[in-house]
DNA sequence: CCAAAACTTGACCACGCGGTCATGTTGTTC
DNA sequence: GAACAACATGACCGCGTGGTCAAGTTTTGG
């Protein structure tokens, strides 16, 4: 059983990096996150043996609280609406944390925890897109895996304008949301992602740091 | 007059430090970037007396390219295929550029030259926007900012899964471009962004070491 | 209350970064 | 070809990074 403080440290610590990474980004130091969490650097790294594993933690957590959500909207009375619901979250995610909207091209992909995570979102996304499109309410050749990259479409549009214009990933997500619709659906010239795709991609990135 | 060497020494680090951005990203090293040129790290410096001016002159080049390309296609016959072709253009660019794909987010929006360029693609943008307006192929709702901003939403959405699937980026393009279709329509809950939110954010922006 | 285990601490290390500069080399000019 | 200016060079600097560790401090179980 680890000692009382220890454990509360570690929460001082989650708790500062969490901060310290969606206002920053991936490249905040771990000095300034132990700076934050008010205990040495050393201390830091007693607990997480490197950078990897503590932002592996946290984007782990972070992403269990979207396939939470996206648990409690399998069983939502309007599955478009609970798919919208769904995007909202997963873009919100990535329009307050500058981390989370990073790490979706680069790093942290390697960890098998946030692997898993991820891969329990994927699963998530598609059951609510199925439930949609099973409805009629999104066209027939989206899946779950469009879902989840098209977090990224609405939250990096707006990105560049960033605190200028706040709330702007809304119009992006509506607009995307309208292309959605089965309506005015072209076909589309690629076909969806595979799970394959995203492993691949995952083990042969190599990183900003080539 | 310069001198004859040092004008070639010039080209070789500019398509050295074009190669280098676009493969690695932002974060490549100079002294990277001078050996991939065959040049010592000082030359480098000789010739850009800081990193940030040699990203510059690249972007202000490759922004260029783009609005040269905007203003052909402002003559062509069908406004709708002329903005699909200027996205595609602009994509492109982000998605085979690591560093293109960044940059929208953070630094070197600062430079002068650069946001001159920018501004250059945002008129250019408004004005195929409008034909194509005009023409009734794109909703009313859509500014030529909007355009620009969906550079990035493609680009990003099929940026995590990379070169695993290299034309991914054309399926979420022409996703969009249904979302931009008159037809399927719904009101967009947040207005276009203007000019002002752009430099406010790129003022404002404290880049990623916050 | 005490000793052993758990934990904290901050000085310290090697490294790579952007940037500088005295010195040597090369192209240019008359 | 001489003499000067323009340029190339690579050792060097200060800095911040992720990560380590011996020594000191606390909590805990008996």
């Amino acid at each position: 059983m680890p000692r009382a403080d220890a454990a509360r440290n570690r929460q001082l610590v989650l708790a500062a990096a969490s901060a310290e990474l969606a206002a920053h980004g991936l490249d905040v130091s771990m000095a300034r996150i132990a700076a934050r969490a008010g205990v040495a650097k050393g201390t830091v790294f007693n607990h997480f043996p490197t950078k990897e594993d503590l932002v592996a933690e946290i984007f782990e957590d972070r992403i269990g609280g979207l396939v939470a959500l996206g648990a409690e909207l399998r069983g939502a009375d309007d599955p478009a609406d609970a798919l919208l619901r769904f995007m909202v979250a997963g873009i919100e995610l990535q329009a307050t944390d500058r981390s989370f909207c990073e790490a979706a091209t680069s790093i942290s992909r390697a960890d098998p925890r946030v692997r898993a995570a991820s891969g329990r979102l994927a699963e998530t996304a598609e059951q609510l897109t199925r439930r949609a499109r099973d409805a009629g309410a999104i066209r027939a050749d989206v899946t779950g895996h469009d879902i989840v990259l098209l977090f990224n479409a609405a939250a990096q549009a707006a990105a560049p304008v960033g605190a200028a214009a706040p709330g702007l990933w809304r119009r992006y997500l509506h607009l995307i949301f309208d292309g959605l619709a089965p309506g005015s659906a072209h076909e589309l010239p690629v076909p969806a992602p595979t799970a394959a795709d995203f492993t691949a991609a995952a083990s042969a990135d190599p990183g900003p740091t080539g």
